[in-house]
DNA sequence: TCCTGTCAAGAGCGCCGCTCTCGTCCCTGG
DNA sequence: CCAGGGACGAGAGCGGCGCTCTTGACAGGA
């Protein structure tokens, strides 16, 4: 548990960590569909059966490249909201729409591994969870923060959840803000999955022909979703 | 260009769709990823090699397949449109809603294929696009009604595109829906790309563990849609 | 020192998309 | 009516894929 001991062991770590360093390298290439076993151990100097004495099959290098891809989009969009006054939420969620979005455009491939559509036959498994939700965490986060001061402007009184999603809502709430109300959460949710949904959008060309570039148009949303969840403008003082 | 000439003809003809049938079982088995033209020529007792008498590589099929999609989704959303009074637009925005939702998850794969992530390399042809909007012409269709029965809720006077999105919509609006107010064609586009993110993120299990099953979620999400597009309940009569 | 576990390598299996060649059959123009 | 040409299916084959199994070299613990 401690240190890497043996020298087998520090040998062993190094050569996965090579490995899943050029499968990257290969997927940002050439997309997931394209990376090939082969190939990466040739280019390792390796051969193709060695590799799986490191990785099981294809789908957990796979599996490696997507944990890693969250982790690196979720800490994309944790710097920018860093970045931004810790007061200004409308401002922290605008700036992490635009850093979702930038990241994907920087890594679409890795983008599309982890929100396009699932390789058949391949189900995720729980180590890819914890990584997938960063981004999810930082809205409600901040959503949170500013509710607690009090600058969170609530939706009208009037809209209620229907019994079903009222009782999903709960179970969400309780595990993850059980001081907001529920039609805040729901209109979080609904606002992540538009921001992905959106990236994904553009990312696959579905906005070619409408609106492309896209940049103007995610600003725009971006903005509709600050609204949409309550999000005031400016620094208090 | 009349009917179809020669037996040759009728017989081309008949070999393609069928190949085109057994493509698509296999699609919807297996997912397109294991679409094998050696698999779908050994079904129709064929070998290989003759299917590129009909097709001139696997893209060109899983085109073809592409196109038959974007039609089926685009029928089932026109049928279910159309089950609906024509007067109740707001009722018409949640069937078509409903609709795809639906669809798409009686043809998951058929669904990924066309709103996933695009296969590498791949880059749909100019053939897919008309099909492709079918669904997007159909809820601009029922807000321009709604706008000229008079029943539609405009955004709030003070919201303004900024240009260069107002350009874009602008433009969009020329061939799409000249009468409408730009902020509306906006929220409309929006409105769109949400109805999608959703439905992909529903089936590309992103909402596992959160909003799961997704039916009150996505009835939730419709209806917020519909207010947000200004589309008002009922039957003015 | 022996012995056990780890490792890279190689051969090979059954797939895949795709190409090329070769007979065959039928349609059509003379 | 018949010869030529075009469309067709079959087959062999190429290079590549994921993956398995066996083999031999090597290092660390008993």
């Amino acid at each position: 548990m401690t240190a890497i001991r043996t020298a087998r062991d520090r040998a062993r770590a190094e050569v996965t960590h090579e490995i899943k360093a050029e499968a990257r390298r290969q997927l940002a290439d050439h997309g997931a569909q394209q990376l090939s076993l082969r190939a990466v151990a040739k280019e390792l100097g390796m051969v193709s059966s060695a590799l799986y004495r490191y990785f099981p099959s294809r789908d957990h290098l796979l599996t490696a490249l997507i944990v890693d891809a969250y982790d690196a989009l979720g800490e994309a969009a944790e710097a920018a909201d860093a970045a931004v006054d810790r007061a200004d939420h409308r401002g922290r969620w605008r700036a992490v729409c635009r850093s979702v979005r930038d990241w994907a455009r920087a890594h679409p491939h890795e983008y599309a591994l982890i929100y396009g559509s699932p390789v058949p036959g391949y189900h995720a498994p729980q180590d890819t969870v914890a990584p997938a939700i960063r981004v999810a965490l930082l809205l409600v986060g901040l959503i949170r923060e500013s509710w607690a001061a009090g600058t969170l402007v609530e939706p009208p009184a009037a809209e209620a959840l229907p019994p079903a999603l009222a009782e999903q809502t709960r179970r969400l709430a309780d595990t993850l803000a059980p001081e907001l109300p529920l039609t805040v959460l729901a209109r979080a949710v609904l606002a992540w999955t538009h921001l992905f949904g959106l990236t994904s959008f553009e990312l696959f060309g579905q906005l070619v022909g409408s609106m492309d570039p896209a940049e103007p148009f995610a600003e725009y949303a971006a903005d509709q979703l600050a609204d949409y969840v309550g999000l005031r403008a400016g620094i208090p003082g």
